[in-house]
DNA sequence: GATACGTGGAA
DNA sequence: TTTCCAAGTAT
């Protein structure tokens, strides 16, 4: 029955393809390594409409593994600039470079799982993918499709259920399958199951409570916190340095500043900008300063889009230029 | 197993 | 406005 089921969902995605609008269309069989690669790192935690313009500008600016692993550190991290979780670009440097040196990627889920970066889900995904391996990638699409056809709401039961049902030969397409179907019929919330092809298999739908599976996770209260911003301007430049090469932005490039902290500090700032983080909430205070603070280097204004700053400090810069424009107005 | 780690779009 | 959530990984 559950055979019969994965079975009509592949039939349902070869006839209604809608893959990844860069990817080649189901059936086509293998793909190819470093684009299957690249886009499936860019897509952790990050929607198809995020990376698509980004994953083409990186195609086309290293069309190979040997182009980008040739790149310099800051031309490869200013290109991801904005795509957010920036240890991602920083294990794709050094991805690319173990993968080069190796003479190429390897072709089996358990040495690409070795790889920086690459994570249960993607090493199975590469695997399946661009390998034709038998594997079997979980990403959040998969464990809700299977959770409701199954009828589970313990997500700790998901992944054996996942690799029972996984039919033999189609690793690739399937998985794509269950993730178009996840992003698309089986969303989180108000599931299209009318237009589900696998609605007349689905434990979930039957029970009239698709939502409830998987369990809904405890959500918890996200924290407030204050930052500092050191605003050096001369002539239409600014003076921008680069954040420790680990940790929250790290190896970014950022305006200058002290640690961030629980409490407002007292300051009368240019401007105030807030940003949410996943885990907080930031209110950031830009404060006039006389000379440049700290190692950097002058940023001209003109070219602030090359700088490769994180959307914080992007907006940040942004609430400051404009306050800067509203002072001289009001003078 | 829990937590740190970005950002943007949808409801 | 707030909350949720997205083709997760590292520690």
């Amino acid at each position: 029955m559950h055979a019969k089921a994965a079975s009509r969902l592949l039939h349902h995605y070869r006839e209604h393809a809608r893959a990844l609008p860069w990817r080649a269309p189901p059936g086509s069989g293998r793909q190819e390594p470093y684009r299957v690669w690249l886009s499936e790192v860019m897509l952790q935690q990050t929607t198809v409409a995020t990376v698509t313009p980004r994953f083409l500008r990186f195609i086309e600016r290293w069309p190979t593994i040997e182009t980008l692993a040739a790149a310099p550190d800051e031309q490869i991290l200013a290109e991801w600039a904005g795509l957010g979780y920036y240890a991602r670009a920083r294990n794709l440097i050094a991805c690319a470079r173990a993968i080069v040196a190796r003479g190429g990627f390897p072709s089996s889920e358990a040495e690409l799982r070795k790889l920086p970066g690459l994570g249960a889900y993607t090493a199975a995904a590469i695997a399946a993918i661009a390998f034709g391996e038998d594997a079997v990638p979980v990403d959040t699409n998969v464990e809700r499709v299977v959770a409701r056809v199954f009828g589970l709401a313990d997500r700790t039961e998901v992944r054996a259920a996942a690799g029972a049902w996984w039919p033999v030969g189609d690793a690739g397409d399937f998985a794509q399958a269950c993730m178009d179907l996840g992003a698309t019929v089986c969303r989180p919330k108000a599931p299209a199951c009318p237009y589900c092809p696998l609605r007349a298999d689905c434990r979930a739908a039957a029970l009239g409570t698709p939502e409830l599976f998987p369990a809904p996770k405890a959500r918890k209260v996200r924290p407030h916190r204050f930052g500092l911003a050191w605003w050096a301007r001369r002539d239409d430049e600014v003076w921008l340095t680069r954040r420790p090469a680990t940790g929250l932005l790290g190896g970014m490039a950022a305006l200058p500043g002290p640690e961030w902290s629980d409490e407002r500090p007292a300051a009368n700032p240019l401007a105030v900008h807030r940003h949410g983080f996943t885990h907080f909430t930031l209110d950031l205070l830009v404060v006039r300063v006389a000379e440049p603070i700290g190692d950097g280097w002058w940023q001209p204004l003109a070219d602030l889009a090359d700088a490769g700053l994180p959307t914080l400090y992007r907006r940040a810069i942004e609430a400051a230029l404009h306050a800067e424009r509203e002072r001289r107005l009001a003078a």
